[in-house]
DNA sequence: ACCTGAACACCGTTCAAGT
DNA sequence: ACCTGAACACCGTTCAAGT
């Protein structure tokens, strides 16, 4: 028999698996030889449907990023789509950890992976905002995401010598950090979104 | 003869050599192997002055973290010495381009890898913002600042695709981004600072 | 005390061979 | 067209041996 009479493999069910495993294991677990046990296969199999462990990677990501809520209709105050959009960012990181790295790692020019920027660029332009007031603005509010939360993810990590529990008082010697994790985020979120409105009146 | 007769291995030579090779080659080149072939010794010579390849990791990060300049002393607002100490951070990160990577990937605890949070942390109590605030304000400045600089090292990276020259226009299809990367960084800089100046006003 | 060389258990990937 | 197995050039690290 060819591949123990499972269900063929195919591009999705080697995405699927491997985000599976990196959400599962971390991103430094996954490996090809790794992933294509556990689906049963051979390591060489799975370059039949990803040229490349880099492919793989990319392919991850792409998957990820497809999971990203940016509205872009009307009914909302443009604060509250950007609101909106870094929120669902924050969600998609805490459902698979290896995001933020894959993110920094990984290059992908195609259509899916620079949707979300032109979303957010548009409804800065929308807004008002002239061509570089725009990127600023999008630097600025795309840094303080990906930044708190990678900023976020040192402290998690951090942690584990503490055991399970996250009463570890001193983590990063931050008093009083992690008490609401989502309030602290949108603590930044509105110093952000506010100051750009502020600087979008006047 | 022991070691080709050159001045002899001490974890400061091996440090030394190591952020080099990654300040020169990229992280992803730095391996044990080729580390010890260009300090011209065995491999398994390194292991005498650093325990593992972690380890050899964590103490590259915190030779990196012993250049960031946190002004503590008089003469200065506090907002002042906060952006010295982002601008010395943005300065740290491209000297080293592995730095935000050793950051979010080593977890070190020692007194000089918590120095620079204990400094901000300080700037901001003696400011006056309460426990609480002063761990809000402190996520949201170096949030702020860490997700700045992961981004422009994704745009530069993925820029490497159209050749050496910076005139790519597409980009990130962000109009007229990377023009004043000091600027563009001292727009969101301003934003937070100016921010949580107001919030501390009342 | 420090350096070496062989060895072990891993990697990603190529290539010729099978069906 | 897709899966396999052996092989190649790498890894980090252990261990016994050298000086």
């Amino acid at each position: 028999m060819s591949h123990a009479g499972q269900t063929p493999l195919s591009r999705t069910r080697v995405l699927d698996g491997a985000v599976r495993m990196a959400d599962q294991q971390g991103l430094a677990a996954l490996s090809m030889r790794k992933l294509a046990a556990e689906l049963g296969v051979e390591a060489m199999s799975l370059y039949n449907h990803v040229p490349s462990k880099a492919a793989l990677l990319s392919g991850m990501l792409e998957r990820m990023l497809e999971q990203l809520e940016i509205p872009s209709g009307p009914g909302f105050d443009w604060t509250d789509r950007l609101r909106h959009g870094a929120t669902s960012f924050l969600l998609v990181a805490r459902t698979h950890p290896s995001f933020i790295q894959l993110l920094t790692s990984q290059h992908i020019h195609t259509g899916t992976a620079l949707a979300p920027t032109a979303a957010v660029i548009g409804i800065f332009r929308s807004a008002g905002f002239a061509d570089q007031d725009a990127t600023r603005a999008y630097q600025a509010l795309v840094g303080y995401v990906l930044g708190f939360i990678l900023q976020q993810d040192v402290g998690t990590i951090g942690l584990s010598c503490c055991g399970q529990d996250e009463s570890c008082a001193h983590r990063l010697s931050l008093p009083g950090a992690g008490a609401d994790p989502a309030a602290d985020f949108e603590f930044g979120l509105d110093l952000v979104l506010l100051g750009l409105a502020a600087k979008l009146r006047g």
